[in-house]
RNA sequence: GGGCCGCUAGCUCAAUUUGGUAGAGCAAUGGACUCUUAAUCCAUAGGUUCCAGGUUCGAGUCCUGGGCGGCCCA
């Protein structure tokens, strides 16, 4: 931090000398009774005469947003969590000596109590007329321009708590947010899901395929593994005789940050036993396209400018049709190694060409011209066994697994599939997820879950799993272009 | 990790492209004003131009290195 500007200094100053005079500067004993928006929300409709007759008595408190002075009265908003009122701060009713410390005291920023009746100026603004006012916090610092607020995406990301003071619009981000992860826990749980939290330290870290954060526990004397997901834990829980259990919480991935990525995000994981992917795509149409009608009313939204059409059914398209069809890569290329190295070679797709699974290579050309191409929502199918190491196998082609991804927007939203619950084929996939392992590839870990294995081998249920990324989605449905508007504290590095 | 862009008063931004005393609005301070809402009017004050070097008589501006951030790419 800077030395003490003088504008700091200023309001320091006059800070003192009003606790000086006998005010308090940080009181607790203000008890309001009234809400700014609650109260434009009630006396939307109500004329002056009609207001008069509520009397008075109106208590409110908030954060003192602008001020105008015509010297023996003074028009402020005050803001407080449910929105703005104006207040009408007059010499004639709040007595000499009050309005006088009014005046000179309190600044811009400062959280206030105000009491006194509703009426309307003549532009027709419900406005409270102070018959008291009191200094409630001081503010040491100036709040942002008021016109222009605070714009500079590092200071708002660095000072969140005043972006959300002057930045309406991040406020109900963060609403929104609220309010779809309460919308997801309430549907889990009346469908009879039970919310569980699993470790997020993990000694072996497992369940998706991603570098861990690595931390040490000095009692015990281990090292331990921030998770990158909870899905083998909750697993455990469906062979402990938890049919249908959710957890949303946070995972932790050790990679670089981006407009998609940040090193922690929150993802909702449920499992339910006795069910299928296919079942899981309907639930998921179900519930996106029911937070769509919750939030907006509608099932058709806008992101970014594209037009999204939320409304069920969803295409489903098998992974190896989407790579030719849509990914325009030539079929019969597919199966050689050499030809799909130097397909993407062409386009500038970068791949490590000693990386022996030829369906990572897949992938790699599947994120690159599938993924970016699919902007409705779209089921993607039939995942290769290779690069669905906990997913079941399909009855017909042992090939490929009963799973999905769902992808909007060019982004994928979820990833799903019927859990692979035979012990000795889970072995065998794991055993060889080690094996095809690159030399020092940190984002496999070299040991296997054992307890994970002795859990599977006292019988799981079939169930299906799903995961769906909260980050993701809180974008999606607040038009944000970067993860960082929808966290409230992304990782930034330390101030230099 | 690479490319491009940015960092100037508390905040939002200027500063002649070819280097010459760093400005404005809001906020602040003092004053006028009892229905304003980006209130208005008069006056005053406010700077480590991200940091460190270099070139130059002279650097916010040019050069080198570094820091932090944004966007794009991987």
């Amino acid at each position: 931090m800077k030395e003490e500007s003088a504008v700091l200094e200023a309001r320091r100053r006059k800070a003192e000398e009003l606790e000086a005079l006998g005010y308090p500067l940080f009181p607790n004993d203000f008890r309001p009774t009234d809400r700014a928006g609650a109260l434009q929300e009630i006396y939307r409709d109500y004329d002056n005469e009609a207001l008069s007759r509520l009397g008075e008595g109106f208590r409110l408190a908030g954060r003192l947003m602008s001020r105008r002075d015509f010297g023996k009265a003074v028009f402020g908003h005050l803001q407080d969590f449910s929105g703005r009122l104006q207040v009408f701060f007059k010499r004639d009713e709040l007595g000499e000596e009050s309005f006088r410390v009014f005046k000179k005291y309190i600044d811009i920023g400062d959280i206030i109590g105000v009491e006194g009746p509703l009426f309307r100026t003549k532009t027709g603004e419900l406005t409270l007329l102070a018959r008291q006012v009191r200094l409630l916090t001081k503010a040491f610092r100036p709040l942002p321009e008021k016109f222009h607020g605070l714009r500079d995406t590092e200071l708002r990301y660095r000072m969140r708590y005043v972006d959300l003071i002057v930045n309406p619009r991040v406020r109900e981000i963060f609403l929104t947010r609220s309010r779809i992860i309460q919308y997801l826990r309430d549907y889990f749980t009346s469908q009879g899901f039970i919310e569980v939290e699993t470790p997020m330290m993990q000694p072996i870290p497992g369940g998706a395929t991603a570098r861990p954060f690595k931390t040490y526990h000095h009692a015990l004397d281990l090292e331990l593994y921030l998770r990158i997901a909870p899905e083998l834990y909750l697993k455990r829980l469906l062979v402990g005789g938890f049919e249908r259990v959710f957890e949303l919480n946070r995972n932790f991935r050790n990679e670089g940050l981006s407009t998609q990525h940040n090193p922690e995000f929150t993802m909702l994981e449920f499992y339910e036993a006795y069910a299928t992917y296919e079942d899981l795509m309907l639930r998921t149409e179900e519930i996106l396209s029911g937070l769509a009608r919750e939030l907006f009313g509608t099932t058709c939204i806008v992101y970014q400018g594209q037009s999204i059409d939320l409304t069920p059914p969803w295409p489903r398209i098998p992974y190896r049709r989407a790579l030719v069809e849509i990914g325009g890569v030539p079929e019969e290329i597919l199966e050689s190694r050499e030809k799909v190295l130097a397909f993407a070679a062409e386009r500038e797709i970068k791949m490590d060409p000693r990386e022996p699974v030829l369906q990572k290579l897949w992938a790699k050309l599947f994120d690159a011209l599938v993924e970016p191409k699919l902007t409705q929502p779209t089921f993607i199918t039939e995942f290769p066994v290779e690069l669905s190491p906990l997913a079941r196998r399909n009855d017909r082609d042992p090939s490929i697994t009963d799973r999905f991804e769902l992808i909007i927007a060019g982004r994928e939203m979820a990833n799903a599939f019927s859990e692979l619950n035979d012990p000795r084929d889970q072995r065998a996939r794991f055993e060889e997820q080690i094996r095809k392992r690159l030399a020092d590839d940190p984002e496999i870990h070299p040991e296997i879950d054992e307890d994970f294995l002795r859990a599977l081998e006292y019988g799981m249920p079939p169930a299906a799993g799903e995961g769906l990324g909260i980050d993701r989605l809180v974008m999606l449905f607040t038009d944000a272009p970067s993860i960082r508007e929808v966290i409230l504290f992304p990782h930034l590095r330390p101030e230099g």
